[in-house]
Parts: C-alpha cells; sequence; structure tokens
DNA sequence: CAGGCCATGTTAATGGAGTTTACATTAAAG
DNA sequence: CTTTAATGTAAACTCCATTAACATGGCCTG
C-alpha cells in the first residue's frame, strides 16, 4: 500500500522550508476566500502536511496571520520606495508615483493587502508587525518631509499630516474601489485616475505648482 | 422539571421578533469581537433561542450580516443627511458636518460600520443592501452637487468625482484611525481634525472660498 | 565515520463547536 | 375542533483546535 509515494519521496519526512509554505498557502487562501477564508487546518492541507504540523512554527492562527501581514508590509515598503525612486525624477511627479504604487500594491497582492488591513489584526500583536508596517509609513512620511521643503517656510503644512492625508486617500480608495474583486463598486474612473486627481487638488491647496 | 420557566413564560414558545434579535445580537458579537468574531450559533445564543431557529429567518450567516449591513447603511444616510441639513447654515459648513457625521458614525457605531465595509460582503449580493448603499451615498453626491454650483462654471469639477473623493478622505480615515479600538495607531490630532483639514485644504485646491 | 541530539513531522485521541435534518409545539384560520 | 403554516427543539454529523506520544533524518561531535 505504497501511499502517496510520490509526495512523500518528492520532500522526504521533513518538508524542508514549512514555515514559508504555510505563509504561501495562507496567502492562496486569503486571496481566494477572504481574512476570514481559512483555518490553521486548511493551511496544513493546502501545505500538503497534517493539522498538528503548523504548530512547530506558529503559535496559533492569529501568529500566523501575523506574519504574513509583516511579510506584506515588506513588500510593501518596497514597492512604495520604489515609486518614491529617491525623488526622481522631481519629487512632485515621484509623489504621485507613490501614490500610484500604493494602489498597484494593493491590487497585484491583495492577499497581503488584504492581512495587513482587513483582517482584524491589532496593529502591536507583534513587535517585527508594528515595526515593518511603522518602516512602510515611514517611505510616506519622508516623501512628504521632501515635498514640504519646497514650499515657503511661511506655508508649510506639517509633514506627518500631509503624509497622513494622503495615506487616508490612497487607504480610502484601495479599500473601497481598488480591488477587481467581482463585487466592487462600478466607476466613471480608474482608482488610478481618481487617487491622482485626488491629490492633485490637495497639492494644488497646498499651494503646489504642477510641476518643479 | 420546569425548565427555565421564567424565560419560557416570558416570551413564550415563539420569540416574537426573533428576526429583529437576531440582527440586535449580531451587533453586539460584532462590536466586541469583529465582523469575522461571530458565528450564526453565537447569534442564536445570544438571542436566547436554538441554534436552529435563526434558519426560519435567515437563509444563512451571510444573509443575517447582509441585514445587519442594509439596516446600517439606512442610519449611515439619516446620519449623513442630518450632518448636510439641507445646507444650513452655508453648504460649505455643511459639508464640513457630512465628514463628521461620516467620522461619528464610525466611532458611535463600530459594528454597522464593520458590517458595511468590512465584513467582506460583496455590495450587491441584494438588492435591497445595493439599493440602501446606495442611498447613503447619494447623501454626499448631492450635497457635493450643490457644492460645485457655488463655483463659476469654467472652473467646476465634476461632482461625481468630487464625491468619491471626499468618500475615499472620510473612509480612509475611519478605517485607519477611526475607531477607539485598543489597537490602532495613535495620532497627533484626532480623526476629526484630521479630516476637516484634509477636507480644508481638497476644497481649497478647488478654489472654494473658506466660508460663503 | 559512528553515535546521538534535536528540530521537524506524523498519528491518534480528546474536547468543543457549528451546521443541518427530522420531529414537536404553538397560534391562527376555517 | 381540525388543519396548517410558522416557529422551535433535539440530536446526529462533521470539522477544527489542541495536545501527547512516537518517528525520522539532518547535522554536530568525537
Amino acid at each position: 500500500m505504497a501511499w502517496k509515494p510520490s509526495e512523500r519521496e518528492a520532500r522526504g519526512y521533513h518538508h524542508g522550508n514549512l514555515r514559508e509554505a504555510l505563509i504561501q498557502a495562507a496567502r492562496e487562501l486569503i486571496a481566494e476566500k477572504g481574512p476570514a477564508g481559512f483555518t490553521f487546518a486548511d493551511a496544513a492541507r493546502s501545505a500538503g502536511v497534517s493539522a498538528a504540523a503548523p504548530y512547530r512554527h506558529f503559535r496559533d492562527r492569529e501568529a500566523l496571520m501575523a506574519d504574513v501581514a509583516r511579510e506584506g508590509f515588506q513588500r510593501f515598503e518596497a514597492m512604495l520606495a520604489a515609486g518614491w525612486a529617491g525623488g526622481k525624477p522631481d519629487p512632485i511627479t515621484a509623489f504621485h508615483n507613490v501614490g500610484k504604487a500604493y494602489l498597484t500594491f494593493a491590487r497585484t497582492e491583495p492577499a497581503y493587502y488584504a492581512a495587513m488591513f482587513e483582517s482584524g489584526l491589532a496593529p502591536d500583536v507583534t513587535k517585527e508587525l508594528r515595526a515593518s508596517a511603522d518602516r512602510a509609513f515611514a517611505v510616506l512620511r519622508q516623501a512628504a518631509d521632501t515635498l514640504v521643503a519646497l514650499l515657503p517656510q511661511a506655508r508649510r503644512p506639517p509633514a506627518l499630516m500631509m503624509s497622513l492625508h494622503v495615506w487616508s486617500m490612497a487607504h480610502g480608495i484601495a479599500s473601497l474601489f481598488g480591488r477587481g474583486d467581482a463585487g466592487r463598486r462600478s466607476l466613471p474612473m480608474s482608482a488610478e485616475e481618481l487617487l491622482e486627481s485626488e491629490m492633485l487638488i490637495y497639492m494644488q491647496g497646498l499651494g503646489f505648482p504642477q510641476k518643479v
């Protein structure tokens, strides 16, 4: 009775990298059925191991979710930083690119995005989670620092406030219209166009010129 | 063997208004443990009936959630409309009051808000749900109509776009900073102040005067 | 290269909870 | 008084979480 000899042969008794495999499985399940749509046992099944195996790597389901979110924030940070591109070609264009990167991430990585923002996870269940989230926000914050420095000192808004404003715009649009999932609202324009125009008007209100 | 005679006497064999009682129970459970934090059976337990009773009123958990959300959108609409107050005392002030009402709703009715926006419910699982959501948005939309009419025709933005922008701001802030739940990020200012300043800058960008 | 440690998985057992079907009771109508 | 639809109940069934006891094999040490 050779019980699934191929699988066992393929990976042996030990999985080799179960931790990452579980995170990957969780991502796929979240993408399929939402952040509440999987159980610890489901993740184990998807990874091809017994239901007890995950306990060697994660205390419980929430710990697994927290690690998915942490990984997500790391990639998010990288994506926002790539959008900013050190302020090239000019700070204002680069700022808009950060906004685009935000929406691109939400659309191309809905599973990470859901784990990060819609899983009901407290931002500081873990020191590491909180830290990675802060690092991602810091990209936005630092971009805002650069931008306000372009304005005459008398009319500089607080950079923290400005970064919170832009974060709320991007997050609002991503949450409401950002994902391709069937159920979303239809729009007369794309989420990207919507955010672009919103940021444009906002920055006009702060007295930025359209271009540098 | 008088099994809980008092309760039975109090309501008789039939509950009388189980449907509403289940919605109420769901709200309390959502407020406690988040939109994923309750089951059909939990709701039944909270309402004081057996686990199978809810099936007489709702096809499944999702149908119950949809009705909570529908009720939520109705109250939401009323709250936004009260904030608008027909454009009194003046349209710009009234518009800001709509924003405040949005945040107030998110804070004072976190259960409704979660069911409406964070439950993973598709906007059109139900005709009624979709309709009630549209009616709530229509308040914002109509306020925007009134506002753009204040601008000289040459510089009028599309009112639909403007309403989507403001919706995304309010929703973004409510989602990120709006609830008192322990886990949220700390801020240098209140969510209300943040939204107020954001809308102010945005409207300045559109060329609105600070006051009428 | 042998021996043994220990991280990693497996099986099995237990307890608890959710869902669902078949049956029971009440209220209201004829 | 009987019928019938609405409303609940009870119990079977399935699945999940969790733990304990055992198995495997990679890798360090001598």
